[in-house]
DNA sequence: TAGATTGTTAATCGATTAACAATC
DNA sequence: TAGATTGTTAATCGATTAACAATC
């Protein structure tokens, strides 16, 4: 809960710094989402004391500490597993690089696909998963295959060495302890929705 | 947050039925996702009483009484406005189809896609969204267009009637309070992963 | 020094859990 | 009736907010 606040805040310090701002009160943050400036003072006394009192906090220094505190100040190297509509998508997607996220191999089964290329990178067999994951320094997989082989890719992920996986699959798979796990469930998303307008017009 | 709890009940409960269970209580259910059993209890009492004293809970009732407290016993009707990588990802999704959704139109503001068919469906312009909402009597808009235009497709889409907006583009949209939006935020996933994975290695 | 704002301690609030009377 | 399990009230816990001494 405290990343997804931190990520908002970051994202906030990022705008006003592109604005020419220079500092920051927890006031004036805390009042752009209808928070509580203490919850935000909090917040970010957790991971340090990163404000001057009487002046606040200043814009670029936080921002860097927030980006760092978040590990997006370095690159992260992904294999992108599922070269179908989804992973083609989520190779497009430019809040990956944004983020410092670097696709640098791409895995599919399917014979058609393999060896061919996108946007420069030749998409790899299964088979070569291994191999790319240690050459390529891969530290995250990214499965976007069906339901059905989700679990045995994830296995393959781990047992390349990756220390995490985002999960796109609606399946639920399991990884061992070490390895962090996120999984991405749009079915959530979808009855959330429908939950509100189904009580909505009652 | 409790959507999400019923939803994981519902699901654990289609489950139990299909594996022929008749009856389940508080416990077993609780014990099942590492969860309290008064917390289970309470979350379904808030809805009505589903549970029988002494017994527990008719696994066939609760579940069709979840399936219609998440709005998921009906369809609903969607629109998906964009078809690049993403757009087709999600029109292919099975979970869609599974909880109800059904796209009932597809709109896109490329003339390159305008007029070709998927599944049968074929690919209207923009300019045709009032009409299809209308004819098609579509309640949900789904936007899996760029980030520079999620804004004025949202807008669109309210002005053409739909009640609920599930938001994939990278953009914070502003609908009126009535409409009820829902924003899919990748970039807080892969944040989360990061953050995880940079205090792991400290 | 006076005003402002932080970091942190104390108070409040809400959500989770325990306990138990009601009842199958 | 005895055993089991619900629905709900009371107790606990954690997270949010208010208050304030420290300090720029």
């Amino acid at each position: 809960m405290t990343v997804r606040r931190l990520s908002v805040y970051s994202r906030c310090l990022a705008q006003l710094e592109e604005d020419g701002m220079k500092t920051i009160s927890s006031h004036e943050l805390a009042a752009r989402f209808h928070l509580n400036s203490a919850q935000v003072r909090k917040d970010l006394a957790y991971f340090g004391e990163f404000g001057i009192r009487g002046i606040g906090y200043d814009i670029s220094t936080l921002r860097a500490e927030l980006q760092r505190i978040l590990g997006v100040d370095r690159e992260w190297r992904v294999v992108l597993v599922g070269f179908g509509n989804l992973g083609s998508a989520l190779f497009h997607y430019r809040g990956f690089a944004r983020q410092g996220f670097r696709i640098a191999a791409i895995v599919d089964d399917d014979p058609a696909k393999v060896g061919r290329s996108a946007s420069g990178l030749t998409i790899l067999p299964l088979a070569e998963l291994p191999r790319a994951v240690k050459a390529q320094e891969i530290q995250i997989g990214v499965v976007a295959v069906p339901a059905e082989v989700a679990q045995s890719v994830a296995d393959r992920l781990v047992a390349a060495g990756v220390r995490a996986i985002l999960n796109f699959a609606p399946a639920r798979v399991k990884v061992p302890r070490d390895v962090r796990l996120q999984n991405v469930d749009l079915s959530i998303e979808l009855e959330n929705l429908s939950f509100h307008l189904a009580q909505g017009s009652r």
